[in-house]
RNA sequence: GGCGGCAUAGCCAAGUGGCUAAGGCAGCGGUCUGCAAAACCGUUAUUCUCCGGUUCAAAUCCGGAUGCCGCCUCCA
C-alpha cells in the first residue's frame, strides 16, 4: 500500500514518491510570534503532527521543519505598544506556543528555525536573485520582479493578466509592477534592522521560508505544508523565489489544511471570535480538541462551537470507557491469557483487520476521519468482550484485551490521543466539568459514600434520594462491582 | 470582477464508478440492572441539493441551475 497525497499544485491525489527512499523532508509554515495560538493554529499543528506521526509509524525517517517568524510588522507593532524589544515579544509567544503544543500532544518538529537566525541565508538568496536579474533594488528596498518569472501563479492557478485585472494590489511607486513583492525592506528610524548589501533593513515575509527550507532540506524537498490561506500569496511567492534562484522546483507535494470557522462564521479579530488554545483547554481535556480536529478530513473546513466540542467529549469518553474496562479486566487477571479462546471468537482477526484498515485510511491522503471510524469499531469490539460477552472464559477475554491494548497503543500513537491512563483521564474530565459548573468534588464524593452505605444496607429509597440529589447537579452514577463510578453530565 | 471549494440522515462526518451508503452525537425499542448508568443488540438516508447527460452500472464522471463558503489585503 502506497501513500497518497492530495497535491495543491496539481489538485489531484498523487502517489507519494520520496526523493530519497524511506525518507521524508517536510517543511510547514509555523506561527508569527506576536500573540497566543488559537484554534486555527491548533488545527494546522494537529494536522501536520498526525502526518508526521503516520509517516514515522510507516517507517519513514522524517525531517520535519517548522519555522517561527520572529521579525515582522505585527511583532514590531506589539513591541512598540508594550514598550519592549521584539525579542521580548517573540520569546514570550514562542514559549506560550510550545506550552500549547505540548498540551495538545503535538510532537516537537525535528528543527524549529527562526527567521532572525537565518539572515545570511536570506541575503544570499536575494543576491542570487538580483544577479539573475529577477530582483531589483530601489532605494534600500529589494523587489521580486514577477514579470521576469514566467511560471508565476502556477500553484494558486492564477496568471498575471488576471491579477492585474483584479486590481486589488497595493500602490507603491517604487515597484515596477504592482504585483512585485518585497524581498528586503529598508528599515525606518528606530526599527530593528540587519546590515545588508542594500543597507540596513529586514527581510520580506516570504523569503525566510525559501531560505530556511533550503538550508535544512535542500533545493528540492518532498512536502511543504501550511494553512490554505497561505497558498496565495505566500507559497506562490516562495516557489517563485526559490525556483528563480536555484532553477529547480523547490517542493514536490504541497499540502494545505482547511480553515476553522467559529459558529459558522469566519474567525477574525473584528468579530471577536478568536479562541485561544489555552482558553479551550481550561474547559475541555486537550484530547477533546485534538479529537475534534481529526474527526474531519484535514482539507475540509471545520466549524468550531461549544456544542461540537461537547459532542466530541462524549465520543472521547466512549473510547476511554472501553479502555478503562479493558484496563480493569487486565488488572484483575494478569498473564498472557488464552490466545486460542480469543481466536475462537474471531476477535483477534477482527482487531487485526481494523488495524490494517486504520493504516490504509491514513495512507489515503491522511484520512483521519475514516481511520477514526475503525477506532470506534475497535472500541465496540472491546466493549462486547469486556461487558456484553457473558459466556466467554476470562482467559480468552484477557487475550483479546491484550491484543486490543496493543492496537489502541498504535491508534493513539498515530493520532496523538488516548495518551492518558483512563482513570487519570476521567479524573481530569471531572475536575474540568466541576470547575465549569462550580461543583464541589469532595462534597460529591461524600454523598456517593453515603449512598454506597445505604445501598449496602439495602436502603433503596435513601440511595435513590441521593441519586436524585446528585442528578440535579448533572452527576451520573454508575454502580460497578466494587465502587461507584461517577461522571458529570 | 478573477480563482477555487463545498452541498450525504435530526445534527456532525467518511465514502469519488459496481458488495448491505463508515463512524460519532441525538432519538426510539430491547437485553442487563434493586432502580439506574455504562455496555451490547435492533432501529432511524430505498437514497446522497435540483435538472439533464454518459454508462450494463453514478452519491461518485460530464453539462446546467440553486444555495453556502474560502482566497485575491495580515492571517494556520
Amino acid at each position: 500500500m502506497s501513500q497518497k497525497i492530495f497535491n495543491t499544485k496539481t489538485r489531484k491525489k498523487e502517489v507519494f514518491q520520496p526523493i530519497e527512499e524511506g525518507a521524508v523532508g517536510m517543511y510547514v509554515c509555523g506561527i508569527t510570534a506576536y500573540d497566543v495560538c488559537h484554534v486555527g493554529h491548533a488545527r494546522a499543528a494537529v494536522v501536520f503532527d498526525v502526518i508526521f506521526r503516520h509517516f514515522r509509524a510507516r517507517g519513514y525517517r522524517v525531517t520535519y521543519v517548522k519555522n517561527f517568524t520572529d521579525i515582522d510588522d505585527k511583532i514590531i507593532d506589539r513591541a512598540n505598544r508594550e514598550g519592549v524589544t521584539i525579542t521580548d515579544i517573540t520569546d514570550r509567544y514562542i514559549r506560550l506556543h510550545d506550552e500549547d503544543m505540548a498540551a495538545l500532544n503535538v510532537l516537537a518538529p525535528t528543527i524549529t528555525p527562526k527567521a532572525t537566525e537565518h539572515m545570511a541565508d536570506m541575503i544570499t538568496l536575494i543576491r542570487t536573485l538580483e544577479e539573475k536579474g529577477i530582483a531589483y533594488a530601489v532605494d534600500g528596498d529589494v523587489f521580486f520582479a514577477v514579470g521576469n518569472y514566467p511560471a508565476y501563479g502556477g500553484l494558486s492557478g492564477r496568471n498575471l493578466d488576471e491579477m492585474m485585472a483584479g486590481a486589488r494590489v497595493d500602490v507603491n511607486d517604487k515597484k515596477r509592477n504592482p504585483l512585485d513583492f518585497v524581498l528586503w525592506k529598508k528599515s525606518k528610524e528606530g526599527e530593528p534592522s540587519w546590515e545588508s548589501p542594500w543597507g540596513a533593513g529586514r527581510p520580506g515575509w516570504h523569503i525566510e521560508c525559501s531560505a530556511m527550507s533550503r538550508r535544512y532540506l535542500g533545493d528540492t524537498f518532498d512536502i511543504h505544508g501550511g494553512g490554505e490561506d497561505l497558498v496565495f500569496p505566500h507559497h506562490e511567492n516562495e516557489i517563485a523565489q526559490s525556483q528563480a534562484a536555484t532553477g529547480k522546483p523547490p517542493v514536490h507535494y504541497w499540502i494545505h489544511n482547511g480553515f476553522v470557522k467559529i459558529n459558522a462564521e469566519k474567525m477574525s479579530k473584528s468579530l471577536g471570535n478568536i479562541f485561544p488554545i489555552r482558553e479551550i483547554i481550561r474547559q475541555y481535556h486537550p484530547e477533546v480538541l485534538r479529537l475534534f480536529m481529526i474527526q474531519s478530513h484535514y482539507r475540509s473546513p471545520v466549524d468550531y462551537s461549544d456544542t461540537a466540542l461537547r459532542e466530541t467529549r462524549t465520543a472521547l469518553i466512549r473510547c476511554y470507557t472501553a479502555l478503562r474496562q479493558m484496563k480493569d479486566l487486565r488488572a484483575q487477571s494478569g498473564g498472557a491469557g488464552d490466545a486460542a479462546g480469543a481466536a475462537a471468537g474471531g476477535y483477534a482477526k477482527r482487531l487485526n483487520d481494523l488495524a490494517e484498515k486504520f493504516d490504509a485510511a491514513l495512507d489515503d491522503d491522511f484520512n483521519t476521519a475514516q481511520a477514526l471510524g475503525f477506532v470506534f469499531e475497535a472500541a465496540r469490539l472491546i466493549n462486547t468482550v469486556t461487558t456484553a460477552e457473558k459466556k466467554m472464559p476470562a482467559a480468552a477475554k484477557l487475550a483479546v484485551c491484550n491484543a486490543a491494548a496493543a492496537r489502541f497503543a498504535h491508534f493513539g500513537a498515530v493520532l496523538g490521543v488516548f495518551q492518558s491512563d483512563p482513570d487519570e483521564f476521567f479524573r481530569a474530565d471531572r475536575s474540568l466539568e466541576a470547575a465549569k459548573r462550580g461543583l464541589d468534588i469532595p462534597q460529591i464524593e461524600s454523598l456517593i459514600r453515603d449512598r454506597d452505605k445505604a445501598r449496602a444496607e439495602k436502603d433503596w429509597s435513601r440511595a435513590d434520594d441521593i441519586r436524585r440529589e446528585l442528578a440535579a447537579m448533572n452527576i451520573l452514577l454508575k454502580d460497578a462491582a466494587g465502587e461507584t463510578f461517577w461522571s458529570i453530565e
